[in-house]
DNA sequence: GTCGGTGCTGGTAGCGCTGTCAACGTTCCT
DNA sequence: AGGAACGTTGACAGCGCTACCAGCACCGAC
């Protein structure tokens, strides 16, 4: 297998218990709640420990302890670059904690995810944090069994298994579309891909707030279970301008799909906002750069994993937040795209976010 | 910590080998290594296993067989769209096998990288995927020393430490240039961002083949740390344009930055690739579908990755591959940013990929 | 008929760590 | 002064699995 096989240098706890003085079991309570040692051995093991490079044995510690130190993570896609700023934050909070991050890729398939919970749950997570509101009922079942914190991210719903971070997308969708209203836009389209349940609930939003204008028209609505991609964001465009040609504004549910929709514009030679509005989804970096730029709806993807895994671990460690349910909010931002006046770039419709008291974490990039 | 605390049912291994009729140890390596068994054992510790809904517990695994079933990943980056498709690879390729994927961030310090090794070794990983060719001595000398396959990806480079797979950025610089030579531009500036130890050696190829040519000029050349975007890249074409007013064509270290200079150019209304002709590197999605369409050097990060993990499974079962260096290649993809002959959409000089034997993955997206 | 192989199986002995509980010394209370 | 309460420490056992080696049956070869 390998190619070398140094015997190793194994340093072990009792090789650092004998340097330091002390038993074992005593070393062993210095990583573990170094408080309930004495002031004089703490300092003699953490030195000892220090000068042998001890690293702990964390098979060793696992079966005996009946835990681990893994969190493990279920997402529906590694491609998405949504889930990718989320896993950013999760990865970022957890750094200097000693949990490490177990992923795995659902798919988008709730099979898929029992299949991994149940996996996950065999070696008994230190937490978990999975994807949405939508697991299978048996999926629910083990999670409400489970016998660790658990986090639900990227929306909020009834009946949270323990904690929850996100944010509604129907809401999220119903003030996109409220924004258009309110700029004079009423032949509203939707172009949608991947169909995931959170895209359908944006489409949800959608024809509510059509519905509620008395503006809906089936004719307005293109969606496909096809993979999203900024190629695809023209393609729908196009079949969406077959059905609707008096289409005043796009909703996209993706900010990807707006960029197709801005280049598909381009090669038609359709003037924004003048003659189409676009709205994206997500407020990616480039929407503000784009030209036009790119109205979105913001949302907090770094934040909440940051956040998810911060509440998670602090569950862990017996601190329970004080709020199991935090909604994460979204806010339109309005640009050029959407802006029959051109007007300046400034947000307008802030989401219900229930958690405005939370610290702004930075979304720095690294 | 947790909320439930069920005593567990918990089925061992000593549980299966009683209802097989067994030893323990005979079910043991029902799973170890089957064929080892007679046909009767084998059929009666699956059935059984099955019935019980046996799962090993893979921290005792781990402690009785001084190995993991890990496969530690250093990358520099989760924000860079260029990791998440190799990434992507690699969790796909660990898909359906026994290892688990251990991801950690270097944020692009050798140092950072350094420690996380000293961390990673310490668990014994089954398989190491780090980062390009930069390590520091220590790392180094700590890989060398390693009892397990490691793998480097993203570049090919000298002393590779046991297995590499990547192309290089030097050459696939100079073919960029060379591209924009052929199509008649002269004054090609470069853009560059983070400016990591590949970034460099895009830039470094830029400058050779400029230097060949006779046509090097240090004020063509725009570069920075800071991490890269679709808005840096219009700044930075910005600065480029103001240092050299007479550029006629960009090439960009990354598509990011291509996009960036595209928008720009809109808002100057500088005719793309009239006036000016933009190049991008790594051919992400959006840049075939952009207006005009961006000529970019492909790269191929999925295959990267998938291949990367596909070689280490394989070296920790005992198969290693007959070579243990890889160069994917990359080729350019003329579009009509470049293309003063508005010419279509095909690829142009193709990389000294060595690989060409390989299987072409394909690069489906999830 | 004995010998050495081969194929399969089981016993023993831990892997390195921590849970549990007992024991100790000290302080503080009544 | 006696004893409870606390803080600190150590002995012991064992987590669930596998490495190692011995043992057994069976075979063919001499």
């Amino acid at each position: 297998m390998g190619r070398k096989r140094t015997k190793s240098g194994k340093i072990r706890l009792a090789e650092v218990a004998e340097l330091a003085g002390v038993s074992p079991i005593t070393a062993s309570r210095f990583f573990r709640n170094p408080d309930a040692l004495s002031l004089a051995k703490r300092t003699r093991v953490e030195s000892a420990a220090k000068e042998l490079g001890y690293v702990p044995n964390l098979a060793a510690r696992a079966l005996a302890s009946h835990r681990t130190e893994v969190i493990g993570v279920l997402i529906p896609s590694l491609t998405n670059n949504v889930f990718s700023d989320v896993l950013r934050g999760i990865y970022d909070a957890s750094e200097g904690s000693p949990y490490s991050i177990q992923l795995s890729n659902t798919r988008y398939s709730i099979l898929q995810e029992e299949k991994l919970l149940r996996l996950f749950l065999a070696q008994k997570p230190a937490g978990l944090i999975v994807t949405g509101i939508d697991q299978t009922a048996e999926s629910h079942a083990m999670l409400e069994a489970a016998d660790c914190p658990i986090v639900q991210i990227m929306e909020i719903g009834p009946n949270p298994v323990d904690m929850m971070i996100g944010f509604s997308h129907y809401e999220a969708a119903r003030a996109a579309v409220a924004h258009l209203f309110g700029q004079g836009h009423r032949k509203i389209g939707f172009v949608g891909a991947r169909m995931d349940p959170r895209v359908q609930r944006r489409l949800d939003g959608y024809q509510a707030a059509m519905k509620d204008a008395g503006l809906f028209d089936q004719r307005l609505i293109v969606a496909t279970a096809t993979p999203t991609s900024v190629t695809l964001g023209g393609a729908l465009f196009t079949d969406l301008l077959a059905k609707s040609p008096d289409l005043d504004a796009v909703f996209c549910a993706n900010d990807d799909l707006a960029l197709g929709v801005l280049f598909e514009c381009r090669r038609r030679d359709i003037a924004i906002p003048e003659q189409i509005a676009i709205m994206g989804f997500n407020d990616l970096e480039f929407m503000a750069s784009a030209v036009p730029t790119l109205t979105s709806v913001r949302t907090n993807r770094y934040e909440m994993g940051r956040t998810a895994a911060t509440m998670l671990i602090d569950a862990i460690e017996g601190r329970r937040p004080e709020r199991l349910v935090l909604d994460l909010g979204f806010k339109v931002m309005e640009r050029q795209s959407s802006s029959l006046r051109r007007s300046e770039i400034r947000p307008a419709l802030s989401g219900a976010a229930t958690a405005n008291k939370m610290v702004a974490l930075p979304s720095s990039r690294d």
